[in-house]
DNA sequence: TGACACAACTTAACAGTGTTAACTAGGGTG
DNA sequence: CACCCTAGTTAACACTGTTAAGTTGTGTCA
């Protein structure tokens, strides 16, 4: 039987999985769902995914490799690596902002969907942003000190105000870019303050 | 018929609710679970609760009550308004590491749940947080400004700490409460520090 | 006391979910 | 040609939230 679903089928059926769920809300995917979209029984998905568990860590990881890839880009086009930490900051924003169903399956809730601790999940994101941290320290731009801790602190801050305006309802919630990118700024800059 | 559910029938679902899903997480919970807990058929729950997510809202309300109780007693109990501010700080911590659930159902996730901007679930707490940031600023303890701002960024970033503490697979979890609390002092006082 | 209403609860059912099992069509290779 | 493998199919299972209709006990009022 000729495939339906294109040449590479696990990335087609990645894609029309993405986009459900960047529409819908990553509480909308179902497995059947996307099947339709690409014009194929649910089964068939099967095929190329052991589980929708698997389907959605695919898509996590397909995120995290475009981040990685943005992070990295501002880290080596800045000026110095304090330059740079501000950088990813800014990245770190947009990202979330402009992929805010992707934010939530790779940062919000990543537990229920992985099989466990994930160490591809792990980012490299991470490890990127320890040396930017530890570029700083070297040329002295931030005092010394456990630089997985640092960036443990300047994770938590950036993820704090970009998940409130991702999943807060009320009031309190905003996704326009601006004043997120605002507070982000200014808790970048008072963790910043505080490693000198 | 005799009512199996006792006395308080709402009450009593909502503690067999809590019980479950503070054991199984928030996604484990389900009415038939809940309601074979409590020895009554699934649909039985539908005479004192119209939903699932109405159970949970309920669930989020009475988080809320408790967390704010537990925000005003410290607030009150502190010698000066940053002192207070700091104290803030920690109950937040130890409320979310020790009721990890429904730190989830409350704040990492309420959207899933909320039926929408539902202002009972903006808590009173965060304009409890907000006088006590016009305390200090008339104290002289933080230089003047838009208390709301300030709210938001000392929010965001226990919540930072705090969700990825819960909701992170990986090394870079860790809930063991030294070094959340840890974290969270650090950037609670990088954060004040940038508002003196 | 009898009739009625109401509350609490029941089972049966619907539409939807992820997932497995068994089956079918078609192409590539021995 | 026989074979197997790949990609797809339908049917089914066990679950989910939720609705509809029926049952049963209790309290009230004439």
């Amino acid at each position: 039987m000729t495939p339906f679903i294109a040449s590479d089928a696990r990335a087609s059926i990645l894609e029309a999985a993405s986009a459900v769920f960047a529409e819908k809300g990553v509480d909308g995917v179902s497995m059947r769902h996307i099947a339709k979209e690409i014009g194929v029984s649910a089964t068939a998905l099967y095929q190329h995914y052991d589980s929708k568990n698997a389907l959605l860590a695919a898509a996590c990881k397909a995120g995290f490799a475009e981040f990685g890839a943005q992070l990295e880009a501002t880290a080596r086009a800045a000026a110095s690596p304090l330059d740079a930490l501000r950088g990813l900051g800014g990245v770190y924003v947009d990202f979330a902002l402009s992929h805010p169903m992707h934010y939530d399956v790779m940062m919000i809730r990543p537990h229920q969907w992985a099989l466990g601790p994930n160490p591809e999940q792990d980012p490299e994101s991470f490890a990127g942003l320890i040396h930017v941290i530890e570029a700083c320290q070297t040329a002295g731009q931030l005092r010394p000190g456990d630089p997985r801790e640092a960036a443990h602190l300047l994770w938590a801050a950036l993820h704090g105000v970009v998940s409130l305006a991702i999943a807060m309802p009320g009031e309190i919630r905003g996704l326009e870019a601006e004043p997120v990118r605002a507070r982000a700024n200014a808790l970048v800059e008072a963790v910043i303050a505080s490693l000198l």
